[in-house]
DNA sequence: GCCACGACC
């Protein structure tokens, strides 16, 4: 094995075992590549779902069930046949540097005509007529896409890659070209915001259309969808959010709930309420009031089908097999104790051994791609002239979305696109022309550790619970007056959340006044469901409503909202960062920082340039992009505001007391006064917490104090902490349940 | 005297 940068690589190998040259496996997907075969079958009669994915097994098919042999040869790998050029490159192994020169850049072809053209090349397109008769018939119809033989993880980030973006792609099509959106919209459901509007630009390119007109999505801060809308692709969570306005879903004829196998809190209750508005729409008397009967499509990638197919009253289950071969998966022989040298030998290895074709790696996080990142470009500035080029792109979730578009833009000839990605791209992102994938296997292992610490922490847990709860709440109750008054142990989840926790968000709710002590959902409950917050955000603005202050609590609010850090910080700069920082203090604690911080930077935007600004930010160790997503969900909660008729202009200057007050009310159980022996502790549970040590209340002691969360490391530590006197949380109820 | 990552509204 001959790479010649391997001897190149010394500084992290030399503390580390040396990485003999990695043997290659490259294992396909599918089990039996030659004649894999399509199948779109209903299997849910007769025989378990279990059965057809174990092996080559399938019962004689019933009914139409199409098979058709593999006609691409294995080297043809292209998801979508975006970058299948001309036919003439189709399935040549080798092709020549003069043919890779020659191509032409592929986006002047890819005419919707093409497109439709490579579409129909799909294995799924055999099955169109049985899937849209079974959907035609059907209320419910379960897609389960299979996952091969094997079924470690990582096979199945790839089985998703080549299943979802070529062939499940196609299911709002053909729906919208069966005229299942005559008089409706066909929606489908994303848990990403880079999948809704990814998938929404190649369907829109597939149908010839822009985005926005026939075909658009929907995602917080950014809807491109018009009247003429038709398919419609949203994030689950904004599907959740325009059934608080119309519970019924009546402008949905079809709704698609894609990726439903991840199962998250919020894709359980949708399917939930999907449910219970189906049996409510498809009920001759809605007939009557000429709302459409509601179709429900789900898209499993696993053996979840048959569930969703029970709870869905044995909803019938449409097997897909598809060419499953198409991306080939690499892993190290042995377990690499350095991933990242070992990802960077795989990918040269790749580069230099491989035909054409992008490089897709997966890692853990943002601090391994970008050092990665610049260990490629550096290697790949030595390759032989003759090499092609090799174009890096990062890609995770807080990357500037115009950087994260260069992994969309079609590799120029003669070029290896070389992505690098988080789990961001684990399920379901759209990028076209990727024919390897490398996995560390790493992000996989740390994620799954996390979670299983974060589900020891109760606080933790209990927070999406009870915003959903509440949520749930404020949807019914929308719904009529008979409703009323439904608990959430009624609803009908799938897998009902653990009732202790229920219980806990329950009296949570209860203590921020949005329930009452029957559980009937308040005024105050209403409002705060309508707000995009966290349930104790929500209820932090509406007391500052009450105090006068929304518009500095508004303020503080968006910041922590956001997704990024306010403060840049890492080990190296932390000491002249805490020095910057300085200016911003206040002695109250952080939340009034965070203030302080965001008023400069308003000073700071009106008079400088954008370079200005960034200059400023970089100068204060501030994250500005933390800022600016701020400053979009400041804008979006105005708007709320708004609707809700709470004027977010009131602001009580430069008296923090109001401010301070209306924050613990939403944080109202996370408390701790100082004790004789020096230590803060819970008022619920008097357990010990310690303030953060990036916190600027750090080594000081109050006697009281809120904050925003807590994170469980060696210690017990909250974090976004401020200092309150003690006489504000006597009212709060909190306090009084302990009193009592 | 300090641990992530990712996701949604």
């Amino acid at each position: 094995m001959s790479i010649g940068f391997t001897n190149t690589i010394t500084t992290r190998a030399s503390n580390s075992v040396l990485i003999s040259p990695l043997r290659l496996q490259p294992r396909p997907i599918s089990h039996s590549q030659k004649n894999s075969s399509v199948m779109l079958q209903n299997t849910s009669q007769q025989s378990p779902v279990g059965k057809n994915l174990s092996g080559d097994t399938l019962p004689p098919p019933k009914r139409k069930a199409v098979e058709m042999a593999d006609s691409e040869d294995e080297s043809d790998v292209s998801l979508h046949g975006i970058n299948r050029v001309s036919p003439a490159l189709n399935g040549s192994k080798k092709i020549s540097k003069k043919a890779r020169l020659n191509r032409p850049p592929f986006r002047s072809k890819s005419t919707a005509n093409d497109l439709l053209r490579q579409r129909e090349e799909l294995p799924i397109w055999t099955g169109r007529e049985t899937l849209l008769k079974e959907i035609c018939q059907s209320d419910t119809v379960v897609i389960l896409g299979e996952t091969g033989s094997g079924k470690t993880t990582r096979k199945h980030y790839t089985f998703r890659f080549v299943l979802i973006l070529t062939d499940l792609l196609e299911v709002p099509q053909f729906l919208l070209e069966g005229g299942f959106a005559k008089d409706g919209i066909i929606a489908c459901t994303q848990p990403r915001r880079v999948a809704a509007t990814s998938l929404a630009s190649r369907v829109a390119a597939e149908q010839g259309v822009t985005v926005g007109t026939t075909v658009g999505y929907a995602v917080r801060f950014d809807e491109r969808s018009s009247p003429e809308t038709k398919i419609k692709f949203l994030t689950d969570g904004m599907l959740v959010r325009e059934l608080l306005g119309d519970p019924l879903l009546s402008k949905y004829n079809v709704i698609i709930v894609d990726e439903a196998h991840e199962r998250t809190l919020r894709t359980d209750f949708l399917l939930a309420s999907l449910k219970d508005i189906q049996k409510r729409r498809n009920t001759n008397k809605l007939i009557e009031r000429r709302l459409n009967p509601l179709k429900i499509v789900i898209m499993s990638a696993t053996l979840d089908a048959e569930r969703f197919s029970q709870y869905y009253n044995n909803a019938k289950i449409l097997n897909i097999k598809g060419r499953q071969h198409t991306v080939k998966i690499y892993y190290t022989a042995q377990p690499q104790e350095d991933f990242s040298e070992a990802a960077l030998k795989t990918f040269f290895q790749v580069h230099v051994t491989q035909p054409p074709g992008d490089v897709l790696i997966f890692l853990p996080g943002q601090e391994e791609i970008e050092s990665l990142q610049q260990s490629v470009r550096m290697y790949a500035n030595d390759l032989p002239h003759d090499k092609m080029q090799v174009i890096v792109c990062p890609m995770y979730a807080s990357l500037a979305p115009s950087l994260q578009n260069k992994a969309f833009i079609p590799t120029p000839p003669n070029t290896r696109k070389c992505i690098l990605a988080t789990n961001i791209a684990e399920t379901s992102i759209t990028i076209p022309g990727i024919k390897y994938v490398i996995d560390t296997g790493f992000c996989k292992e740390k994620s799954y550790i996390a979670r299983e610490r974060g589900s020891a922490v109760e606080s933790l847990i209990t927070q999406p619970i009870s915003k959903s709860s509440a949520m749930q709440r404020a949807g019914r109750a929308g719904r009529l007056l008979k409703c009323l008054g439904q608990s959430p142990e009624d609803v009908d989840f799938m897998d009902p959340p653990d009732p202790d926790y229920v219980k806990v968000s329950l009296l949570n709710l209860f203590g921020l006044g949005a329930l009452d002590s029957k559980g009937t959902i308040t005024d105050t409950g209403r409002k705060m469901a309508s707000l995009p917050l966290e349930t104790s955000f929500a209820r932090s603005l509406l007391a500052a409503q009450e105090n006068g202050c929304t518009y500095e609590v508004l303020s503080i609010i968006s910041i922590t909202s956001a997704s990024a850090k306010l403060f840049i910080d890492s080990s190296e700069t932390r000491e002249a960062a805490y020095a910057a920082r300085q200016k911003f203090v206040h002695p109250s604690g952080d939340h009034i920082v965070y203030l302080n911080v965001l008023r400069a930077y308003r000073d700071i935007a009106k008079q400088e340039t954008i370079r200005g600004r960034k200059e400023w930010c970089r100068s204060h160790f501030i994250n500005e992009r933390a800022i600016k997503e701020s400053e979009d969900i400041m804008e979006q909660l105005k708007r709320v505001c708004e609707k809700l008729q709470i004027d977010w202009k009131a602001s009580s200057g430069e008296n923090v007391e109001p401010i301070l007050k209306s924050l613990v009310r939403g944080l109202h159980q996370n408390v701790a006064l100082l004790h004789p022996d020096g230590q803060y502790k819970q008022i619920q549970d008097r357990t010990a917490v310690n303030v953060h040590p990036g916190s600027s209340l750090s080594g000081r002691k109050v006697s009281c104090i809120f904050y925003e969360e807590l994170i469980f490391t060696n210690r017990t530590y909250a974090r976004g902490v401020s200092s309150i006197p003690v006489s504000f949380i006597a009212e709060l109820p909190s306090y009084q349940f302990r009193a009592a």
